[in-house]
DNA sequence: GCGACAG
DNA sequence: ATCTTGTCGC
């Protein structure tokens, strides 16, 4: 099924869906060392059907931003809790064919397998494009663990019955964690030891820290003429 | 039925 | 997610 199908599901049929892809994740070691990562992220404005979605590259492990794509889109799909995907993954799939680069790994801002049919957006986006992926999440959607100590790289791992399913992670001290679990072609301690190593002096990892900023210029940029897609001035 | 609930 | 000023704590 294409992503601009989306659209046209209904919360059962997008849980069937997920039920379907969900047999496709592979958690095996990257296959190649990092040399590029890339942080996603969304923005939007309340009640509004524009979307504003964009990718950042940078250099790993510096953390220098080489490069990004953005795309503006429309989505009707509700945001509902487990079904993230549906209402993203569209957009970011458009910003994602503009990259001149691929990277070698990408971040998304959300659950990766730490998801209740493992099929957080991390994982979703990965099996679709085929590219190793990465979830980072602000807060918990799945999953019971128990809080890591108030130390920056304190970890504790997250469970669904006796399966380890993603860790929550101090990124900063006197912050609350983040969720990190591993999306598509990467395994969890994998996921752990390049997260960490995108964090700087910031609670959230870099590559979604810089998503976010240029969504939220894209969206401000662009919200303020009501037709929602880009708009070019004839001369000047 | 009640509480939880990524962005 | 977005709307928003000040304010508490390290």
């Amino acid at each position: 099924m294409e992503p601009a199908q989306y659209e046209q599901l209904t919360a059962e049929q997008a849980i069937t869906y997920q039920q379907e892809l969900r047999h496709q994740i592979k958690l095996e070691p990257l296959n190649k060392p990092v040399r590029i990562i890339a942080g996603s992220d969304i923005s939007f404005n309340k009640y509004s059907e524009v979307v504003y979605a964009g990718i950042v590259l940078l250099k790993y492990p510096e953390m220098e931003i080489i490069g990004h794509a953005t795309a503006i889109s429309r989505t009707t799909f509700p945001y509902i809790s487990g079904l993230l995907a549906f209402r993203e993954v569209p957009a970011l799939l458009e910003a994602w064919n503009k990259l001149e680069i691929k990277p070698d790994v990408l971040v998304l801002d959300g659950q990766g397998i730490a998801h209740r049919r493992r099929m957080g957006i991390a994982s979703h986006f990965g099996v679709i494009t085929n590219t190793p992926t990465i979830g980072s999440a602000k807060s918990r959607l799945f999953g019971r663990y128990e809080e890591p100590a108030n130390e920056p790289g304190s970890q504790s791992p997250m469970y669904d019955r006796d399966e380890v399913i993603g860790i929550a992670l101090r990124s900063k001290k006197n912050c609350n964690p983040i969720f990190i679990s591993p999306g598509h072609k990467v395994t969890l301690e994998q996921s752990v030891e390049v997260i960490k190593n995108c964090l700087k002096s910031y609670r959230i990892p870099e590559p979604t820290r810089q998503a976010h900023i240029l969504v939220n210029k894209v969206r401000v940029e662009n919200s303020s003429n009501n037709s929602g897609i880009q708009q070019f001035d004839l001369f000047s």
